[in-house]
DNA sequence: GTCTATAGTTCGATAGAC
DNA sequence: GTCTATCGAACTATAGAC
């Protein structure tokens, strides 16, 4: 019986990855709600049911992308943790290669802005995985400015991650909409100048 | 023939008010493609053929609401041309006060953040509109901050506009998300204030 | 100016064969 | 594991009566 096994053609591939694949870049290019399923299957080379055999229904399909990309994604905020040397300098230094690196991967970028705003609806089925979402980076980054002790600011640290996000989120949007007028990095940078300045008072 | 058309009930009112207002009210909840044509002509008391008289598609629909409430919202940045006395303080006032205004009413707020972010996609049909219009933005910030001639900063100017605009919508998303946890107002002022600390030097 | 009726499409999902 | 076939719902838009 086990011997039969072996070299049988029959045994047709996990095509998980390949959706996950195709998902990610079809979500990230229409939203989740302008995604169909007959997009995803076709570009795998399944039909719709096929598809449906893998993840049950679009839903399920958009937490695998998410959990899928996750990993990716929260991987580029590790490089702050690993930093023994918690300087401002470094942490700034970080989230300009983060935005650096960003800029060579417009598909995630994309994704997690277009999924984000469709979220915002409260019935949307990514809804509260984005709000966990924000409120962990948040955590995060007050975790390194807290960690900072060379520093003498009065402000709300957590105040100062909500801004920070923000100037990210929203030179994303200006950059996605229209490449050609905005410059993600200088404008990055010269931001991290200002709030540098602010911090060492 | 002409006296008898005074006072006489079949001259039905023009709807084209009400159908804007719902259809903003709409889109804002549910952005554009989330929101049906049966939706908005339920919401004014209409049949989707009776709708569809007034606005003969549903993208001319997307247009006439974006030409309605342009108006409205351009006006909130023309309280900073009004003002005689160009300085930093004045201006940052000014933009303060907009994003409180924005605090009240989360609708219009939902509309622009929702759309843009559809709008990303190049076949969409306000995506041209949405690129003039952060153009036109940058355009209006950048001559406010020229106009300042107590300036003294080596910066430039264009990328200090589109971190400013970044924030404001960098902090609406995060508001609207998870209005809870944000408090949009207090994170602009504090991050007012950094900016002039720098640009006042 | 607003209606009924309906064309024509696309969508998510299920049943059941192989 | 993948298919054919199909259902039911939702959608935009048009034709034509009143």
């Amino acid at each position: 019986m086990s011997s039969k096994n072996e070299n049988i053609k029959r045994v047709r591939r996990d095509r998980t990855k390949d959706i996950l694949n195709a998902a990610t870049k079809l979500f990230s290019e229409k939203g989740f709600r302008g995604t169909s399923l007959a997009s995803i299957a076709e570009a795998v080379g399944l039909t719709e049911p096929g598809l449906l055999h893998y993840f049950p229904s679009k839903v399920r399909l958009l937490q695998g992308v998410l959990a899928f990309r996750d990993q990716q994604d929260t991987d580029k905020y590790s490089e702050l943790t690993d930093s023994d040397k918690n300087s401002l300098q470094t942490i700034f230094n970080s989230l300009k290669n983060l935005v650096n690196k960003n800029e060579d991967n417009p598909a995630l970028i994309r994704l997690f802005t277009i999924l984000v705003s469709e979220s915002i609806r409260t019935d949307h089925p990514s809804h509260e995985y984005f709000i966990d979402r924000y409120q962990m980076i948040r955590g995060t980054f007050t975790n390194y400015l807290s960690s900072l002790d060379d520093l003498d600011i009065s402000a709300d640290i957590d105040t100062l991650s909500s801004i920070l996000i923000a100037v990210m989120d929203g030179l994303q949007i200006q950059w996605l909409l229209d490449p050609e007028s905005v410059n993600m990095l200088e404008a990055f940078n010269l931001f991290s100048k200002i709030m540098i300045g602010y911090l060492e008072n």
